[in-house]
RNA sequence: GUCCCAGUAGCUCAGUUGGAUAGAGCAUACGCCUUCUAAGCGUACGGUCGGGGGUUCGAAUCCCUCCUGGGACGCCA
């Protein structure tokens, strides 16, 4: 990557200088390079002459000086950069050599290659609760997680997805006694939705008649056990509710590896096996005494014993219930040390469907888990659970695995006043944004978005070319999901979720088709125009297009480390803005011979890498539209 | 009570490991298709970066403090 060379370079010839001065390197003296926002600043800066003064005592501007012509002699340098400028107060610009770039960026080889055999990464992202149809918050996790494991693929790195099904908790088990004791009367199309509509009802059933609760506790005990008709009854939801999911999330372009079932760890002994590691642990122990008496518990410090005044709050997390049933946190602490292959047990499994695995007990072998990095890709709602994983491995003495187990953690989607509205909540308070819940059946099911956005578009739409509208809407509702950085809460409004212009999926897709069109034209295929030996004379649109591009490599990469696809969201609405405005500006297949190579070259650039950056996002490479 | 996250244009959001003139989309107004895809492009309008203090060559970004909103702390997940 670019960057990278001019980062190394920087760092040889500050390091020569300090040896000359005879000073030390300042501990924290990091070399960051830009991408200047203004084209008069070259194509890459630095601000390492800054962050020298103090330490090499000369005014910025004289090291940036030296810096400059040290760097004009350094080999590498010399290779991609024409010219290096000064700026006050002491900023150093490189500017691209466009014909260098180009011949590189033809062979590929400025793009990432795949590492060298790298370390397995295993990414747990979905894992909805199978009992009532999926919502848009659900989605925004499958998206999320999909374009992680996407992103990660993409520089070569071994991936393999979880989905995990949380068949034996308490929702299921909601739903199964809502089938027995609510009433419904009224047609479904789906499975899920008659499901989502019992799941609220025995919900508010439970709020008329608390007594009704009992039901729940036999009902996932029940479910534990595993042999009798409700639970047979329980595994025929959550499998019909998880393929109906899957089919839905398919359309999204959504993929998984293979789905591990709460049950499965349940019945394969996982938990005994972590019950018996845990018990060696100090933190670990059953209650005798007090709220929690009968309890196996995980302990947290006492800090400070300011605690005492406040009984309603305490950190210990519940692994075993006093009656004997597992919570949620036991069985993934169990599933998570098998992840990372220090269970001593393994899974059996089988098909699910053509392509995904399940958890079985009577199923195959097979080398699944033994993962060396585990991502979990969970709302931040759950970030205390989340930890509590974390302490076990840590007390169970696993810190390299606990340094390696990373939840990545998003904002919740909520809904706009007016969306909220329009399934009838009660807005009169006027609050910024309301929640999403399950209980009252208060939601964007994904499906209804799916068939509204489909209808608006394929009103919209003026072409009948190329993707159906429902591709088109799939599309904008996955890049509509990523476009936020991850800490944002989203709120959603139907307006403007539904948007089709500016800042959107359909953008980028409408935008990609174009430059396939004009490309036809030419009758290019894909990078067969020759990179030109020159750039000269560029418009002011070409230059800024060129730049852009050169970037993708750094943007990619920075999106990796920080597993923040919104990054690369932004990168594309941007470089597809630029496409439009150089197409707007420059006649492409009109210029004159010099000019037309240029441009055509230029423009089958913008497909190559908007293609890659569609393909790692997820989204579909429409050659019409 | 303890802890976490956020507050940037009318609305929804980028930008936050300190950098050069704080950006985008939507909305509003006015323009641009006999010429490569108008799902596009252009112009205009729009800001005490929640308030106050501090750190320094430089702060939306770091520190302190206050205000406001959201969340976590459950024998739910």
């Amino acid at each position: 990557m670019i960057s990278e060379t001019i980062i190394s370079a920087v760092d040889d010839v500050v390091e020569q200088m300090l040896a000359n001065a005879g000073g030390q390197k300042p501990e924290r003296l990091k070399i960051i390079v830009e991408h200047p926002a203004n084209l008069t600043h070259g194509d890459y800066s630095t601000n390492v002459a800054m962050q020298l003064a103090k330490t090499l005592k000369k005014p910025p501007m004289s090291i940036a000086g030296e810096i400059k012509e040290r760097l004009l002699a350094h080999v590498k340098i010399n290779a991609l950069f024409y010219k290096i400028e000064v700026a006050a107060p002491g900023f150093i610009n490189l500017y691209l050599d466009w014909g260098k770039w180009a011949s590189e960026a033809s062979r590929g080889a400025i793009l990432p290659d795949p590492d060298r055999k790298s370390a397995k990464v295993l990414i747990e992202h979905t894992s909805i609760n199978p009992n009532k149809s999926a919502h848009i918050g659900h989605l925004r996790n499958s998206c999320i997680g999909d374009t992680l494991a996407r992103m990660l693929k993409r520089i070569g790195q071994q991936v393999e997805v979880h989905n995990y099904i949380d068949d034996l908790g308490n929702q299921l088990a909601d739903t199964v006694v809502g089938f027995m004791h609510t009433k419904t009367e009224e047609p479904f199309a789906r499975f899920g939705d008659f499901c989502w509509e019992t799941y609220a009802k025995i919900n508010k059933a439970y709020k008329a008649n608390p007594d009704l609760q009992k039901e729940r506790a036999v009902v996932l005990h029940e479910l534990e056990q595993g042999s009798s008709n409700v639970a047979w009854l329980g595994l025929l939801v959550a499998e019909r509710i998880v393929r109906e999911h899957l089919e839905e999330l398919k359309q999204f372009g959504v993929e998984y590896d293979v789905l591990v079932w709460e049950s499965s760890i349940v019945r394969e002994g996982f938990w005994s096996q972590a019950f018996e590691l845990l018990r060696t642990t100090p933190i670990f122990r059953q209650e005798t005494e007090g709220k929690l008496a009968g309890c196996w518990v995980l302990k947290q410090a006492e800090d400070g014993g300011s605690s005492a005044d406040n009984e309603d709050f305490h950190a210990d997390k519940v692994l075993v219930r006093s009656n004997g049933i597992l919570t949620y946190t036991a069985k993934d602490i169990a599933y998570h040390l098998w992840k990372f292959g220090l269970l001593g047990k393994d899974f059996h499994y089988a098909k699910f469907t053509d392509r995904v695995w399940s958890t079985q007990q009577d199923g195959v072998k097979k080398t699944i888990g033994h993962a060396d990095r585990v991502i979990n890709v969970i709302d931040r709602r759950q970030e205390y659970p989340q930890a509590m994983v974390k302490q076990a491995l840590l007390a169970l003495g696993y810190e390299q695995q606990a340094q390696h187990l990373q939840h990545v953690s998003y904002g919740v989607v909520s809904l706009s006043p007016d969306t909220a509205a329009d399934l009838g909540v009660d807005i009169t308070e006027r609050k910024h944004s309301y929640p999403m819940s399950g209980r009252q059946g208060i939601g964007i099911k994904v499906a209804d978005l799916l068939d509204r956005m489909e209808q608006i578009i394929d009103a919209k739409r003026s072409r009948r070319t190329g993707l159906s509208s429902r591709v088109i809407a799939a599309a904008a509702i996955r890049y509509y999901l990523l476009k936020f950085h991850l800490q944002t809460e989203i709120v959603f409004d139907f307006e403007q979720a539904t948007e089709i212009s500016g800042n959107t999926g359909v953008y980028l897709l409408y935008s990609y088709a174009r430059a396939c069109s004009i490309l036809d034209k030419v009758k290019s295929e894909s990078g067969q125009t020759a990179p030109p030996a020159a750039f000269d004379d560029l418009e002011l649109q070409e230059h800024t297009l060129l730049r852009q591009l050169a970037y993708w490599p750094e943007i990619l990469h920075t999106a990796v480390q920080e597993l923040a696809p919104n990054h690369i969201c932004a990168y594309m609405h941007e470089l597809a803005t630029l496409f439009n405005h150089f197409y707007a500006t420059c006649p492409i297949l009109r210029a004159e011979n010099r000019k037309k190579h240029v441009r055509v070259w230029l423009t089958e650039r913008f497909r190559e890498t908007l293609r890659d950056a569609l393909q790692v996002l997820g989204l579909p490479t429409p050659k019409r539209m």
